[in-house]
DNA sequence: CCATCATATAAAGGTTTGTTGATTTGTCAA
DNA sequence: TTGACAAATCAACAAACCTTTATATGATGG
């Protein structure tokens, strides 16, 4: 739960949805990343240390570069979590009133 | 994808995560999210806009009280966004070598 | 109209985040 | 070893965020 709350809060930011979307592509190295993103390299340095900590990408070193590339489970998790939300949420019906005080609501539909 | 990333901020806190997790569980009103949450009513507001300017909650006026609603739309684009990613990831092959630089980079595996 | 209750908004604080420039670490090739 | 290049880290600052207290809006019932 709280690392759900982190993954996401990687995701919301304009840079690093990018950064994902490309990485969906296939892993590219960070100065590739740098000049698609338009960052400069320690920005993007800082970027992808967030995403990093959050889980949703794994880096890799081949020679002098190192290649970044999706964690495919972290983002089906999160992927899942929210269907599953959503598909409870269809099959929920409305509260009969509001608990927290005493006067009866009408029963509705949706 | 402006769009997305808002949405994946907003979900980028635990209480918000939790008002989320709350409601697939079927609508509820300000007052029962705020005893359920722990906050109290200022802050459970404050972070009520952020989900509804995220587009991800609806509010519903019932009589006295406020009862909101998961956007089921929004969190099902946003759980595709993310399937379709990892989706892509995992048919994507590496990329043979780094396109700043003209060292070349022995294909690999995964 | 008035009092009350549910919710939203405003003002103000302390903390976190995004960005930049300078420096460091790590790898390769000469 | 030295030089060159990729990437990470550090220091500093502005912008955004979360939280609280106080106040306003909007609906209900007398």
């Amino acid at each position: 739960m709280r690392g759900l709350a982190k993954a996401f809060k990687a995701l919301g930011d304009g840079k690093r949805l990018q950064v994902v979307r490309l990485l969906s592509g296939g892993p590219l190295c960070v100065c590739d990343l740098a000049t698609e993103v338009g960052a400069k390299q320690p920005l993007l340095s800082f970027h992808l240390k967030t995403l990093r900590d959050a889980g949703l990408v794994v880096p890799a070193r081949k020679g002098k570069w190192i290649f970044y590339s999706l964690n495919e489970e972290a983002m089906g998790d999160l992927a899942e979590a929210l269907a599953s939300w959503r598909e409870a949420s269809g099959q929920a019906a409305w509260q009969a009133q509001a608990a927290c005080c005493p006067e009866p609501v009408a029963k509705e539909e949706r």
